[in-house]
DNA sequence: AAGTGAACCTGAAGGC
DNA sequence: TGCCTTCAGGTTCACT
Protein backbone atom coordinates (compact mmCIF):
# COMPACT_ATOMS: atom_id res chain seq x y z
CA UNK A 1 0.00 0.00 0.00
CA UNK A 2 2.01 2.91 1.12
CA UNK A 3 4.08 5.84 -0.48
CA UNK A 4 4.30 8.68 1.33
CA UNK A 5 1.46 10.15 0.64
CA UNK A 6 -0.48 6.45 1.74
CA UNK A 7 1.62 6.84 5.16
CA UNK A 8 0.33 10.74 5.55
CA UNK A 9 -3.02 9.23 5.27
CA UNK A 10 -2.56 6.84 7.75
CA UNK A 11 -1.08 9.52 10.32
CA UNK A 12 -3.95 11.65 9.95
CA UNK A 13 -6.17 8.92 10.55
CA UNK A 14 -4.46 7.87 13.62
CA UNK A 15 -3.34 11.31 15.36
CA UNK A 16 -6.84 11.90 16.28
CA UNK A 17 -7.93 8.59 18.17
CA UNK A 18 -4.04 8.52 19.49
CA UNK A 19 -3.07 11.35 20.70
CA UNK A 20 -3.42 11.78 23.93
CA UNK A 21 -4.83 8.36 24.49
CA UNK A 22 -3.59 5.75 27.09
CA UNK A 23 -2.34 2.75 26.06
CA UNK A 24 -3.93 0.03 28.30
CA UNK A 25 -2.68 -3.23 26.49
CA UNK A 26 -0.75 -4.30 23.60
CA UNK A 27 -1.68 -7.47 22.03
CA UNK A 28 1.48 -8.37 19.86
CA UNK A 29 0.33 -11.89 18.43
CA UNK A 30 3.69 -13.04 16.08
CA UNK A 31 7.03 -12.57 17.80
CA UNK A 32 8.31 -10.59 14.55
CA UNK A 33 7.03 -9.07 11.44
CA UNK A 34 10.05 -8.01 8.70
CA UNK A 35 12.22 -7.77 11.99
CA UNK A 36 11.65 -9.03 15.34
CA UNK A 37 9.30 -6.87 17.60
CA UNK A 38 12.06 -5.58 19.72
CA UNK A 39 12.49 -7.32 23.80
CA UNK A 40 8.89 -6.52 26.19
CA UNK A 41 7.40 -4.79 22.96
CA UNK A 42 4.05 -4.86 24.57
CA UNK A 43 5.71 -4.29 28.41
CA UNK A 44 7.60 -0.91 27.40
CA UNK A 45 4.03 0.82 25.97
CA UNK A 46 1.74 -0.42 28.20
CA UNK A 47 0.58 2.27 30.70
CA UNK A 48 2.35 5.13 28.29
CA UNK A 49 0.45 8.10 26.94
CA UNK A 50 0.74 9.12 23.38
CA UNK A 51 2.18 12.67 22.98
CA UNK A 52 1.97 12.42 18.84
CA UNK A 53 1.64 10.86 16.20
CA UNK A 54 4.31 11.75 13.22
CA UNK A 55 6.15 11.28 9.97
CA UNK A 56 9.58 10.61 8.43
CA UNK A 57 9.20 9.50 5.18
CA UNK A 58 7.19 6.11 5.26
CA UNK A 59 7.96 5.87 8.50
CA UNK A 60 5.25 6.86 10.89
CA UNK A 61 6.44 8.15 14.08
CA UNK A 62 4.92 7.69 17.60
CA UNK A 63 6.19 9.49 20.33
CA UNK A 64 4.90 9.11 23.88
CA UNK A 65 5.18 10.74 27.68
CA UNK A 66 8.51 8.95 27.71
CA UNK A 67 11.02 6.65 26.06
CA UNK A 68 10.38 4.97 24.06
CA UNK A 69 9.43 6.27 20.50
CA UNK A 70 7.68 3.68 18.19
CA UNK A 71 8.90 3.67 14.62
CA UNK A 72 6.21 1.82 12.50
CA UNK A 73 6.78 1.02 9.02
CA UNK A 74 3.63 -0.27 6.86
CA UNK A 75 5.87 -2.72 4.14
CA UNK A 76 3.96 -3.43 1.11
CA UNK A 77 0.56 -4.40 2.95
CA UNK A 78 0.37 -2.97 6.05
CA UNK A 79 -2.64 -1.06 7.22
CA UNK A 80 -4.26 0.74 10.88
CA UNK A 81 -8.06 0.73 11.38
CA UNK A 82 -9.53 2.20 14.73
CA UNK A 83 -12.61 0.29 16.45
CA UNK A 84 -15.14 1.85 18.57
CA UNK A 85 -16.84 0.19 21.39
CA UNK A 86 -20.43 0.52 21.06
CA UNK A 87 -22.15 1.86 23.40
CA UNK A 88 -25.45 0.27 22.52
CA UNK A 89 -23.98 -3.18 23.04
CA UNK A 90 -21.88 -5.00 25.52
CA UNK A 91 -18.86 -3.39 26.94
CA UNK A 92 -15.70 -5.46 25.23
CA UNK A 93 -17.74 -6.02 22.31
CA UNK A 94 -15.93 -4.22 19.34
CA UNK A 95 -17.41 -3.99 15.43
CA UNK A 96 -15.16 -6.21 13.89
CA UNK A 97 -15.89 -8.93 16.11
CA UNK A 98 -19.94 -9.20 14.44
CA UNK A 99 -18.16 -8.80 10.77
CA UNK A 100 -14.86 -10.01 9.01
CA UNK A 101 -12.51 -11.95 10.81
CA UNK A 102 -9.08 -10.33 10.89
CA UNK A 103 -6.53 -12.95 9.63
CA UNK A 104 -2.79 -11.01 9.63
CA UNK A 105 -3.52 -8.98 12.64
CA UNK A 106 -0.60 -8.81 14.25
CA UNK A 107 -0.47 -5.91 16.66
CA UNK A 108 -3.49 -4.50 18.56
CA UNK A 109 -3.13 -1.48 20.43
CA UNK A 110 -5.71 -0.92 23.28
CA UNK A 111 -6.58 2.81 24.17
CA UNK A 112 -8.27 4.60 26.62
CA UNK A 113 -9.46 8.44 25.64
CA UNK A 114 -9.11 11.03 28.24
CA UNK A 115 -12.78 10.96 28.01
CA UNK A 116 -12.86 7.65 28.97
CA UNK A 117 -13.90 6.05 25.86
CA UNK A 118 -12.42 2.64 24.49
CA UNK A 119 -10.79 2.08 21.45
CA UNK A 120 -7.99 -0.34 19.44
CA UNK A 121 -6.17 0.55 16.96
CA UNK A 122 -5.10 -2.63 15.38
CA UNK A 123 -2.03 -3.46 12.64
CA UNK A 124 -3.08 -5.74 9.96
CA UNK A 125 -0.06 -6.70 7.36
CA UNK A 126 -0.37 -10.18 5.21
CA UNK A 127 3.40 -10.25 3.51
CA UNK A 128 4.60 -8.69 7.00
CA UNK A 129 6.87 -6.50 5.27
CA UNK A 130 6.04 -3.98 7.80
CA UNK A 131 8.31 -3.43 11.22
CA UNK A 132 7.81 -1.79 14.54
CA UNK A 133 11.05 -0.50 16.37
CA UNK A 134 11.71 1.19 19.32
CA UNK A 135 14.09 4.29 19.58
CA UNK A 136 15.04 6.59 22.40
CA UNK A 137 13.71 10.37 21.72
CA UNK A 138 17.38 11.81 21.88
CA UNK A 139 18.81 9.87 18.99
CA UNK A 140 16.02 9.51 16.90
CA UNK A 141 17.29 11.52 14.22
CA UNK A 142 20.54 8.86 14.11
CA UNK A 143 18.26 6.03 14.05
CA UNK A 144 19.19 3.48 11.41
CA UNK A 145 16.02 3.64 9.78
CA UNK A 146 16.04 7.30 9.89
CA UNK A 147 19.22 8.47 9.56
CA UNK A 148 20.45 8.22 5.78
CA UNK A 149 16.91 9.43 4.39
CA UNK A 150 16.66 12.06 2.12
CA UNK A 151 14.42 15.34 1.95
CA UNK A 152 11.13 15.34 1.90
CA UNK A 153 9.28 16.51 -1.29
CA UNK A 154 6.56 18.19 0.53
CA UNK A 155 7.21 21.65 1.37
CA UNK A 156 9.56 23.90 -0.46
CA UNK A 157 12.41 22.01 0.56
CA UNK A 158 13.14 20.31 -2.81
CA UNK A 159 13.44 22.56 -5.22
CA UNK A 160 15.24 22.18 -8.66
CA UNK A 161 18.36 23.71 -7.14
CA UNK A 162 18.67 21.02 -4.96
CA UNK A 163 17.45 18.46 -7.39
CA UNK A 164 20.05 19.18 -9.62
CA UNK A 165 23.18 18.87 -7.10
CA UNK A 166 21.47 15.55 -5.66
CA UNK A 167 21.23 14.05 -9.07
CA UNK A 168 24.32 15.04 -10.82
CA UNK A 169 27.07 12.74 -12.03
CA UNK A 170 24.44 9.39 -11.19
CA UNK A 171 24.75 6.69 -13.62
CA UNK A 172 21.59 5.01 -12.52
CA UNK A 173 18.02 5.15 -14.65
CA UNK A 174 16.43 8.21 -13.43
CA UNK A 175 13.91 5.97 -12.05
CA UNK A 176 16.08 4.39 -9.71
CA UNK A 177 17.95 7.60 -8.76
CA UNK A 178 13.96 8.69 -7.72
CA UNK A 179 13.14 5.74 -5.70
CA UNK A 180 16.34 6.18 -3.72
CA UNK A 181 15.09 7.05 -0.61
CA UNK A 182 18.93 8.36 0.61
CA UNK A 183 18.35 11.24 -1.98
CA UNK A 184 14.38 11.61 -1.84
CA UNK A 185 12.32 10.31 1.05
CA UNK A 186 9.19 8.84 0.52
CA UNK A 187 8.54 8.33 -3.38
CA UNK A 188 7.66 5.17 -4.11
CA UNK A 189 6.90 3.17 -7.47
CA UNK A 190 3.39 5.06 -8.22
CA UNK A 191 4.53 8.73 -7.53
CA UNK A 192 7.98 8.36 -9.21
CA UNK A 193 5.88 7.07 -12.56
CA UNK A 194 3.32 10.16 -12.22
CA UNK A 195 5.58 12.70 -11.76
CA UNK A 196 8.16 11.52 -14.20
CA UNK A 197 5.43 11.43 -16.61
CA UNK A 198 4.51 15.29 -15.19
CA UNK A 199 7.78 16.18 -15.99
CA UNK A 200 8.21 14.74 -19.42
CA UNK A 201 11.25 12.94 -18.50
CA UNK A 202 11.75 9.54 -19.28
CA UNK A 203 12.33 7.38 -16.67
CA UNK A 204 15.32 5.29 -18.72
CA UNK A 205 17.79 8.25 -19.14
CA UNK A 206 20.60 8.60 -16.40
CA UNK A 207 19.69 10.40 -13.43
CA UNK A 208 23.00 12.87 -14.42
CA UNK A 209 21.77 13.61 -17.89
CA UNK A 210 19.28 16.10 -16.17
CA UNK A 211 21.89 17.59 -13.74
CA UNK A 212 23.50 20.86 -15.01
CA UNK A 213 26.80 21.55 -13.80
CA UNK A 214 25.92 25.68 -15.27
CA UNK A 215 24.27 27.06 -12.13
CA UNK A 216 21.35 28.56 -14.58
CA UNK A 217 20.35 26.07 -16.39
CA UNK A 218 18.48 23.45 -14.33
CA UNK A 219 15.55 24.00 -16.60
CA UNK A 220 14.79 19.98 -15.90
CA UNK A 221 15.04 19.87 -12.40
CA UNK A 222 13.22 22.77 -11.88
CA UNK A 223 10.70 21.14 -14.11
CA UNK A 224 10.76 17.60 -12.25
CA UNK A 225 10.83 19.04 -8.58
CA UNK A 226 7.88 20.98 -9.11
CA UNK A 227 6.24 17.98 -10.50
CA UNK A 228 7.11 15.51 -8.10
CA UNK A 229 6.18 17.81 -5.12
CA UNK A 230 2.98 18.67 -7.39
CA UNK A 231 2.23 14.90 -7.80
CA UNK A 232 2.73 14.01 -3.73
CA UNK A 233 0.73 17.12 -2.46
CA UNK A 234 -2.48 16.12 -4.77
CA UNK A 235 -1.91 12.80 -3.81
CA UNK A 236 -2.14 13.62 -0.16
CA UNK A 237 -5.15 15.82 -0.60
CA UNK A 238 -6.95 12.57 -2.41
CA UNK A 239 -6.65 10.22 0.44
CA UNK A 240 -3.30 8.46 -1.03
CA UNK A 241 -4.66 5.78 -4.02
CA UNK A 242 -5.94 2.57 -3.30
CA UNK A 243 -5.52 -0.28 -5.32
CA UNK A 244 -5.46 -3.67 -3.32
CA UNK A 245 -6.18 -2.50 -0.10
CA UNK A 246 -7.86 0.02 1.54
CA UNK A 247 -5.33 3.01 2.68
CA UNK A 248 -7.73 4.97 5.83
CA UNK A 249 -8.26 3.85 9.31
CA UNK A 250 -11.38 3.67 9.17
CA UNK A 251 -11.71 1.36 5.82
CA UNK A 252 -12.57 4.06 3.33
CA UNK A 253 -10.19 4.26 -0.02
CA UNK A 254 -8.44 7.07 -1.20
CA UNK A 255 -8.76 8.37 -4.76
CA UNK A 256 -5.96 8.82 -6.16
CA UNK A 257 -6.30 5.92 -8.15
CA UNK A 258 -8.67 6.93 -10.49
CA UNK A 259 -6.05 10.07 -11.15
CA UNK A 260 -3.17 8.18 -12.66
CA UNK A 261 -1.94 9.43 -16.23
CA UNK A 262 0.24 6.18 -16.72
CA UNK A 263 0.70 3.74 -13.45
CA UNK A 264 -1.00 0.44 -14.18
CA UNK A 265 -2.02 1.88 -17.61
CA UNK A 266 -0.43 0.18 -19.93
CA UNK A 267 -1.03 -0.09 -23.98
CA UNK A 268 -3.46 2.72 -22.86
CA UNK A 269 -3.62 6.53 -24.88
CA UNK A 270 -1.17 9.13 -23.20
CA UNK A 271 -3.15 11.63 -21.53
CA UNK A 272 -1.26 14.61 -22.71
CA UNK A 273 -3.00 16.43 -25.05
CA UNK A 274 -1.89 15.79 -28.56
CA UNK A 275 0.99 13.58 -27.72
CA UNK A 276 -1.11 10.25 -29.63
CA UNK A 277 1.43 8.08 -27.37
CA UNK A 278 0.76 5.01 -25.34
CA UNK A 279 1.19 3.97 -22.41
CA UNK A 280 4.27 1.16 -22.27
CA UNK A 281 5.56 -0.77 -19.07
CA UNK A 282 9.26 -1.97 -18.84
CA UNK A 283 11.01 -3.59 -16.18
CA UNK A 284 13.69 -1.69 -14.14
CA UNK A 285 15.92 -3.44 -11.52
CA UNK A 286 13.03 -5.50 -11.15
CA UNK A 287 10.03 -3.37 -10.52
CA UNK A 288 7.34 -2.24 -13.11
CA UNK A 289 7.75 1.19 -14.66
CA UNK A 290 5.14 2.94 -16.58
CA UNK A 291 5.97 5.79 -19.07
CA UNK A 292 4.71 7.24 -22.32
CA UNK A 293 7.75 6.68 -24.91
CA UNK A 294 6.50 9.32 -27.25
CA UNK A 295 6.64 12.72 -24.92
CA UNK A 296 8.43 11.19 -22.44
CA UNK A 297 12.35 12.17 -23.25
C1' DA B 1 31.62 2.65 -4.96
C1' DA B 2 27.73 2.42 -7.45
C1' DG B 3 24.43 -0.17 -9.57
C1' DT B 4 21.62 -4.55 -10.28
C1' DG B 5 19.00 -8.52 -8.89
C1' DA B 6 17.39 -11.78 -5.50
C1' DA B 7 15.15 -12.38 -1.23
C1' DC B 8 11.68 -11.69 2.28
C1' DC B 9 5.87 -13.34 2.40
C1' DT B 10 1.02 -13.79 1.19
C1' DG B 11 -2.84 -13.31 -1.85
C1' DA B 12 -5.17 -12.08 -6.10
C1' DA B 13 -5.70 -12.68 -10.87
C1' DG B 14 -5.11 -14.79 -15.24
C1' DG B 15 -4.09 -18.82 -18.34
C1' DC B 16 -4.93 -23.60 -19.29
C1' DT C 1 -12.91 -26.55 -10.07
C1' DG C 2 -8.04 -26.66 -9.64
C1' DC C 3 -3.27 -25.99 -10.59
C1' DC C 4 0.38 -23.11 -12.15
C1' DT C 5 2.57 -18.74 -13.08
C1' DT C 6 3.02 -13.88 -12.53
C1' DC C 7 2.60 -9.81 -10.17
C1' DA C 8 2.02 -6.42 -6.23
C1' DG C 9 2.40 0.36 -3.25
C1' DG C 10 9.14 -1.62 0.03
C1' DT C 11 13.53 -2.48 1.81
C1' DT C 12 17.85 -5.04 2.64
C1' DC C 13 21.48 -7.85 1.37
C1' DA C 14 24.75 -10.10 -1.65
C1' DC C 15 26.82 -9.82 -5.72
C1' DT C 16 29.36 -7.55 -10.04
Amino acid sequence: MPELPEVETVRRGLQPAMEGALIEEVEQRRPDLRFPFPADFAGRLRGRAIASVGRRAKYLIVHLDRDPVLICHLGMSGSFRIETEEESTTPGIFHHERSKAAAHDHVVFHLKRPEGERLRVVFNDPRRFGFMLFSDAAGLASHPMLAELGVEPTGNALDGALLNGLLAGKQAPLKAALLDQTLIAGLGNIYVCEALWRARLSPLRKAGSIASAKKPSTARADTLAQAIREVIAEAVEAGGSSLRDYVHTDGSLGYFQHSFAVYDREGEPCRHAGCGGTVRRVVQSGRSTFYCGTCQR
